[in-house]
DNA sequence: CGACATTAAATGCACTTGCATTAGATGTGT
DNA sequence: ACACATCTAATGCAAGTGCATTTAATGTCG
């Protein structure tokens, strides 16, 4: 484990990171009106194809539950999810992406896909030693 | 050029970046005073060992102008740095270290390379296909 | 059954960030 | 020399995040 791979690989990790997210958010948010953020969330419950609780949303996310309690809420206000109570337990929510939620995340996802690839495009992860 | 790759990649570097971010955001906070900009900035500066301008940290830091501006602001504020008008150019700003700011620099390193080096302990970057 | 710990999600709050703008200094062209 | 574009860094402001707390529901033990 040698002390420079780690740093080298975490530089890496940082400047992919930043770049990424910075042009996912213009994009997305130009192109779509979403946020990296809400599109994740969005992605995850298509991936799943079911509704989701708050809590395997969380698991999946890499959001606070705070966090992620109020991108819940934007996307709910946007009309691309909806929030339901769970019968079998009360204190749950679970939550129901829309058919508008459907098509924004389909029309969103050859744009984020673009610019993975283009960030990614020479990805020279720093080599195991 | 496998799109499945490249999500791939993405996914690695989203969950690295979230598990090291916050760990060493803990650590470094807790033990040392510092949050992650703060220690990056220091660490630029001990590593070019002189004193830079806030132009050229911008430009190895992941951070926007006016947030690397803030984040000078409050390492000056703990006298960690000085900042210092420069006379061949008197819009620019130097920012230099103080012997506390290296002592503190030189304080949270070890706890840096500690968490990275957990975090990246196991490091299975997806493969070039 | 009843008191108390536990869990899920929402909310108050402080903090950091980025965008847009501003203030001041430097360069440029006429 | 002067007007104007450009550049550097700082600041107003809005937005998103995490921590701590709250509210409500569930589980558990006596």
């Amino acid at each position: 484990m040698d002390e420079r791979f780690v740093v080298d690989t975490w530089h890496y990790v940082l400047a992919k990171h930043a770049q990424a997210m910075c042009q996912l958010e213009r994009e997305l948010g130009d192109r779509h009106g979403l946020g990296p953020s809400e599109f994740e969330v969005l992605d995850r419950i298509v991936h799943h194809d079911r509704k989701l609780r708050i809590q395997e949303l969380c698991d999946e996310v890499h959001l606070s539950q705070s966090a992620l309690s109020r991108v819940v809420a934007r996307l709910e206000k946007a009309a691309l999810v909806t929030r339901g109570v769970c019968d079998s337990d009360r204190r749950g929510v679970f939550v129901c992406i829309t058919d508008e939620g459907r098509a924004r995340h389909a029309e969103a996802l050859p744009t984020q896909r673009a610019v993975l690839t283009e960030v990614f495009a020479d990805a020279p992860v720093p080599a195991v030693p």
